[in-house]
DNA sequence: AAGTGGTCTAGACCACACC
DNA sequence: GTGTGGTCTAGACCACTTC
């Protein structure tokens, strides 16, 4: 048997994830403070804390200083997903990773795009296209586009050897990055390097990095048909 | 000018990602233990361990005892998406939502289903289906069945007045949810309903909820062309 | 064996939101 | 004003990992 010690805050957020799930405490209801909680369990408050903001995390409670603690109307709203790097999530799919380097050209933005991140429309940028395999069959398409004027060092590496990405994950500082997944049909060329029917519907993630103001990259992935993203709350 | 105290662990956190965004400390680099960063700021060791621990969880750092903390090398990994409620979802995006009951139909569960949810093949089902609406448009079309074992009262329910969604939120209690996103062509009748072209890509959400050992339901929802998921790390 | 992060405590004060 | 959660501190001990 498994004991739960609650002057652990694990051991206190397993007891109140328990009080919610057999229905103790009910969704609408407001929970007992930290300290009475605190005093309940033995342990400190500090402890109690610990446990309920991570509920609060991960969205099971709500939390309002002077208003107490509540469960939440609408538990499920907010997942984690792992979006791994396309190489780890192919060798953990048991398959051998490799890429083929279709293109690449130097090019300065179009209106959309420099109106978009703020660059001039003569900024300097480098356009690659990439096809990620797995076990030599097709797994994503990759396009993406670099900031030269951010990465300059990147127009003399040898994209061949190293994808762009490990190259910029490695020698770029980075602050924010925006995603974003959606649905697309392939076209006639994606279905082509994909291996698949034009039309085929696509799992699409778009990714832009930021180092402060300026934009470093902007990627979208098209995958395979078949591609699932999972994750457990 | 925004004064960040380093006395605060939000102010730690904001420094030392300062660090590593400016590329002071590069991806794979070590950096100082808590008690000489907490010496440098200033601060308890614990408002340090706050700080980092949550750079951590985000996926910007590793830390691992003894061996120190460092700039991860894939510094995007984990991202946290909001899947928000439909209603609540269609509202945010300033649209009136409703929503069409097309059917519902009592059932026992493919063996399919049995074997993946653990049921017996003459569990009692409720099948729903459901056409969300924003601004009357099609949104989503969702598709959904419940586990009467768990939630034998929703047989008695107006699912007209209230969405089932809702009903389950308010009323039962709630432990585990598995997610998975992925793309899928619209079938004839799915295009139909979401007045849509027959094969369109479509962004699909699957999510199984879970009380203790027994699934509670599991829903598929299809949303209309053109939706797109996004978030920001 | 020793160093680093992980956690707990007791007490204190602050900040926000409701009255 | 007052009550609740939010945070900081100083010190202590524990647990995991590497040496």
């Amino acid at each position: 048997m498994t004991v739960i010690d609650t002057n652990s805050w694990q051991g206190v957020r397993a007891e109140v994830m328990r009080r919610i799930a057999e229905g103790e405490w009910r969704p609408g209801d407001l929970i007992p403070g930290e300290v009475e909680l605190a005093d309940e369990f033995g342990c400190a408050r500090a402890t109690v804390n610990r446990a309920l903001q991570d509920l609060a995390d991960s969205g099971l409670i709500e939390r309002k200083r002077k208003a107490g603690t509540r469960v939440a109307l609408n538990p499920v709203r907010k997942v984690t997903v792992e979006v791994p790097v396309i190489r780890q999530d192919v060798e953990a799919r048991g398959s051998r990773y490799s890429f083929d380097l279709l293109g690449r050209r130097e090019m300065t933005p179009s209106p959309a795009i420099a109106a978009q991140y703020g660059l001039r429309d003569d900024a300097a940028l480098v356009g690659l296209w990439t096809l990620h395999r797995a076990d030599r069959a097709p797994f994503a398409l990759e396009e993406r586009w670099v900031n030269l004027a951010v990465a300059p060092e990147i127009a003399n590496v040898d994209l061949e050897a190293v994808s762009a990405n490990e190259w910029l994950v490695r020698h770029m500082p980075l602050s924010r990055a925006e995603f974003s997944f959606s649905a697309g049909n392939a076209s006639s060329s994606e279905a082509r390097l994909l291996d698949c029917e034009p039309g085929a519907a696509l799992f699409i993630v778009n990714r832009t990095t930021w180092a402060g103001d300026a934009p470093i990259t902007a990627v979208r992935l098209a995958y395979a048909p078949g591609y699932v993203m999972e994750t457990v709350v």
